[in-house]
DNA sequence: CCACAATCTGACCAACCGGTCAAGAATTTT
DNA sequence: AAAATTCTTGACCGGTTGGTCAGATTGTGG
């Protein structure tokens, strides 16, 4: 008797270790790189052997990818945004405030990104040369037309991409750096308030945005 | 006799090998992160035996942290330019060019210290908590001086920084992102201007800068 | 309730890595 | 020229790592 308590199912469980590893394989990543991470340091901070995680992801490097995946798709989800706006004032801003949000939310998903990326995409570069340039180009076309409707300076619409991706992505990426340069503390909530409306400022300012409701 | 050709002295031959070996390891470390790096294969790409590496740096990083105190150093030279100018259009404007250059040239100097940042520099806290620390207030002082001459906006002097940073950096460190999305291509000579031009043009728009002689 | 499949895990292994060392080669000093 | 010092290098070693595996355990369908 004492039907012992299948609190979950099978199915369940299964979700709920990989989803448990994913997070765990992040954090590690993110801090000690792919090369200096170890499967047994992400076993520890899943609170799993290591002989389990090999039997949910069978190498390292295949849990590597499943992760470097996961957060590409996140990464792309923050685009759509830009194309439901009428005008850069609006389209931009919510990009920057999007991509300011994912830096401060999950700032070790974009370290594991960046370092992907600078060690040469060993593992997504086919990502990178499907879906990453399809999904520039359709923003570039965005805009071109911006520019074209007069709602912008013209300014070469790939070199603004790439700075919003830098500057937002700057504050995970170098966020020890930006801490010991606040004295040791993580910014705070108006710090980060201020950090968007600086980023925003300058760069719709910097492009000549104007308003889509002229006056 | 035939006194055998000294072509080099004994100190010259020791500053060749640790250039050499610094040289290699710079490429490797940025190419495979401190973790993925491994000594046989700086030896290899130094052209000298792994037991030779060990006799100039004592260890991995011993050696590891004489290249990053280098490119430390590098980056920090770029900042004379800044206190040499009237005002931010030459000032903020030169800076810019100073450091895409470096991108251009020292990809693998701007990967490695990113690398180092990201992962909690590990090795170089100190000189965050000093040597930057006093490197980014003097030039947050020069930027309020620029202010109240209304030369330029009141923008937050920190967040100005981190994006001259971020954004001439990410031509360095996502190199391989910006290639890709170049059809495989590094930038052209035009190119790079253009990417000069580009970020000049928006961030001094977009901080207000005001030229120094007045019309 | 039972057979079967899925899950879990401690123990183990071959490969590799950073680092050592002793012995020799080259160069400078005496 | 010989003694002393600096440099070079192949061979080696202990420790760690990614990955395996057999057997125990748990959940599931009949």
């Amino acid at each position: 008797m004492t039907r012992p308590p299948r609190s979950t199912s099978r199915q369940d469980r299964r979700r709920e270790s990989e989803k448990l590893i994913l997070q765990a394989a992040e954090k590690v990543f993110a801090e000690a790189g792919f090369g200096g991470a170890t499967m047994q340091l992400i076993a520890d901070v899943a609170g799993l052997p290591k002989a389990n995680l090999h039997y949910y992801f069978p190498t390292k490097e295949a849990l590597y990818r499943q992760v470097v995946e996961n957060i590409f798709q996140n990464w792309l989800k923050a685009a759509d945004i830009f194309d439901a706006a009428p005008g850069p004032v609006e389209g931009i801003g919510a990009y920057i405030d999007a991509k300011m949000e994912i830096s401060r939310r999950h700032p070790d998903g974009s370290k594991v990104w960046a370092s992907e990326v600078m060690h040469g995409a060993p593992v997504i570069q086919d990502y990178l040369e499907t879906t990453l340039v399809d999904w520039t180009q359709g923003r570039m076309e965005v805009i071109r037309r911006w520019i074209e409707e007069g709602r912008m300076d013209p300014v070469d619409p790939r070199h603004l991409l790439y700075m919003l991706w830098a500057t937002t992505q700057h504050y995970a990426d170098f966020s020890h750096q930006i801490e010991t340069l606040n004295g040791g503390d993580p910014l705070s909530e108006q710090q980060w308030s201020a950090a968007k409306a600086s980023v925003k400022a300058i760069i719709l300012k910097g492009i000549g945005a104007r308003p889509s409701n002229e006056g």
